[in-house]
RNA sequence: GCACCCGUGGCUCAACGGAUAGAGCAUCUGACUACGGAUCAGAAGGUUGGGAGUUCGAAUCUCCCCGGGUGCGCCA
């Protein structure tokens, strides 16, 4: 099923020539939708906008969908939706299982890269954005009907375990009776020990070659610290109410062993340089190369990067490959996209897009932390949360806060404001659901037909809701391909607000005879737009409040 | 030094080159025997950091400044 902008879009197209760039009527007064394509044309044909307007509308073959459009302004043209029109879109919405959403007529396979925690730390404010947001495009991206495979990178591998399987060793620590928190304070004690002790320096630095070699008493507590770990990422994905599982896990020691591989690779295709003993890789417009190989023949971060992309495209088959990771990272991806493109590890028609995530900061305007310095960590934030809320109400408040603002932006951490019932908060939203179920809820008692349909459209407050709803759909495309999230957001806060104007001006119980079916048919509609809208989110719909 | 991001009413944020820059919070004025008032109606509040340019049209694009943040070859 087709929207009806693009429906509207099309017949315009048709006689145009080119994109109306049809747009939601800025003003209620302008109609439903309007478009700026007479003064494109205008341009380019060197005639009065107005003049190329009017010419348009006559050839237009839309009476079966509008009103007759009207020209305003220097040249807009305006479109109103016939009633029965929107009457039988609401219908049929109600009576689609996804909710007016069209399945895209080009599935692709989508990898997205997000949560990506460290063995042996907590997660803190930083992974809940990648995992929230994660979180987010898998599910609308799945409605959409592409095949999403979440890989969550997680930071299994690399010198920092030499440390902290050393530091196990000296205090005799069974690791696998270890919580998280405790592994992350190991953690701690292991870094200041390196620094402190050169002996111990020199004995984690031999463990990280044990590691890597196989050595098997090294690999077996290395596995038991990925162990306690990822049993402290599932019980914090738990709490989050997030669909990332185990099987979704593509850690850097997955890559081990494509390394020298990547690597022989890359110097086959040339264009590898060594410098300073390094080998790396230069790319014009980077003020620094890649470095794939380190002077001690150790391999960097980037190969693993590299190693990850020629997976997701050789093994996975990956059309689009998203990365949601904190705004800082973006030079680093910029590159190991580059250099992929050119060690030919990425096609030309595999697309990748880093979703760059701005910092959480304090309400002192400051990066988020502890009175220590210290990261604040995922639970004591959602701790906060809910010494104000309900936990699913507390969560909804977090999640809607960092959805609901551009991605690329730092935002403010503040837990009075997010919680709000009021305003455009997550709570607000879930609040609009519970209302209208609850007439819902009232309505069945009192009996009302299976068959639902909306027939009269006669307030403007239920135009209103009625022309929201169908524009549902689109919102969600438009998110799966900007992967901005705040249009959801923005969208769902509009029509809970419309919600509330009909909810005020239409009564729906005391109505009577299809005025009454319709407007239960609105609410039916509003509530499974509203469902499907917050679970894209990943914030529950609750019945009731 | 170079690069990237950000700057919009008191506060938090929208606006995919389009019409009179929109919301919410806070403030003020109204509406309550209320399908959940956790609401609704209304008022006030802006030279979109500054300047120049591009065009029919700029918060949006270009250039130069100012302010804030972040990143810049062997940590990941």
């Amino acid at each position: 099923m087709s929207s009806l902008a693009s429906l509207l879009s099309a017949r315009i197209e048709a006689v145009a020539g080119i994109d109306p760039e049809l747009r939601s009527a800025t003003r209620p007064q302008f109609g439903h939708y309007q478009s700026n394509v007479a003064l494109r044309l205008a341009n380019s044909e060197g005639k009065p906008p107005r003049e190329i307007a009017a010419q348009l509308v006559a050839k237009f073959e839309i009476s079966d969908l509008t009103e007759p459009p009207e020209i305003a302004g220097p040249g807009f043209i305006n479109f109103r939706l016939r009633t029965d029109v929107l009457t039988q879109a609401v219908t049929d919405e109600l009576a689609d299982p996804h909710v007016g959403v069209s399945q895209t007529s080009n599935p692709q396979v989508v990898v997205i890269d997000y949560s990506s925690p460290n063995v042996a730390k907590q997660m803190h404010v930083g992974h809940l954005r990648a995992t929230v947001i994660g979180d987010c495009l898998r599910r609308v991206l799945s409605m959409l009907g592409h095949k999403v495979i979440a890989q969550s990178h997680i930071g299994d591998w690399g010198t920092q375990f030499g440390m902290l399987v050393e530091q196990i060793l000296d205090e005799g620590i069974d690791a696998s009776t270890l919580t998280l928190p405790e592994a992350e304070a190991l953690y701690a004690r292991a870094s200041a020990h390196f620094g402190t002790d050169q002996d111990f320096a020199v004995r984690a630095r031999r463990r990280v070659v044990a590691l890597q070699a196989g050595d098997e008493e090294t690999r077996n507590i290395w596995r038991e610290l990925i162990n306690v770990s990822l049993a402290g990422f599932n019980e914090a994905y738990a709490r989050l109410g997030v669909l990332l599982t185990n099987d979704d896990l593509a850690g850097e020691s997955m890559y081990n062993d494509d390394l020298p591989e990547v690597v022989a690779e890359l110097e086959r295709s040339g264009i590898t340089v060594v410098d300073d003993g390094a080998l790396c890789v230069f790319v014009e417009g980077f003020a620094a190369p890649m470095i794939v190989r380190k002077s001690d023949g150790g391999f960097g971060y980037s190969a693993t990067d590299l190693a990850a992309i020629r997976h997701r495209v050789r093994n996975l088959h990956a059309n689009r490959i998203i990365y949601v990771v904190d705004a800082r990272q973006s030079d680093h991806f910029d590159l190991v996209f580059a250099v992929a493109r050119k060690a030919a590890f990425l096609p030309d028609d595999v697309i990748t897009e880093h979703v760059a995530f701005g910092t959480v900061l304090g309400t002192d305007g400051k990066p988020f932390k502890t009175r220590e310095g210290t990261a604040v960590t995922l639970n004591t934030l959602l701790d906060a949360a809910e010494e104000q809320a309900a936990p699913p109400v507390a969560l909804a408040a977090i999640k809607y806060a960092d959805l609901s603002n551009g991605l690329n932006k730092d935002y403010v951490f503040d837990v009075g404001r997010m919680v709000q019932t009021t305003g455009n908060t997550g709570p607000y939203l879930q609040y609009a659901h519970a209302r209208v179920t609850q007439v819902l809820r009232k309505a069945t008692a009192r009996g009302y037909g299976e068959q639902l349909k909306v027939l009269v459209l006669e307030e403007p407050a239920e135009q209103m809701l009625a022309l929201l709803l169908t524009r549902f759909g689109d919102v969600v495309e438009d998110v799966g391909s900007t992967l901005q999230p705040h249009r959801l957001c923005n969208y769902l806060y509009e029509l809970s607000g419309a919600l509330a104007i009909f909810y005020e001006q239409c009564p729906v119980l005391q109505s009577s005879g299809a005025v009454r079916d319709s407007r239960l048919a609105l609410c039916l509609a509003t509530k499974r737009v509203l469902a499907s809208g917050l679970t894209m989110l990943g914030i529950e719909p609750l019945e009731r409040m």
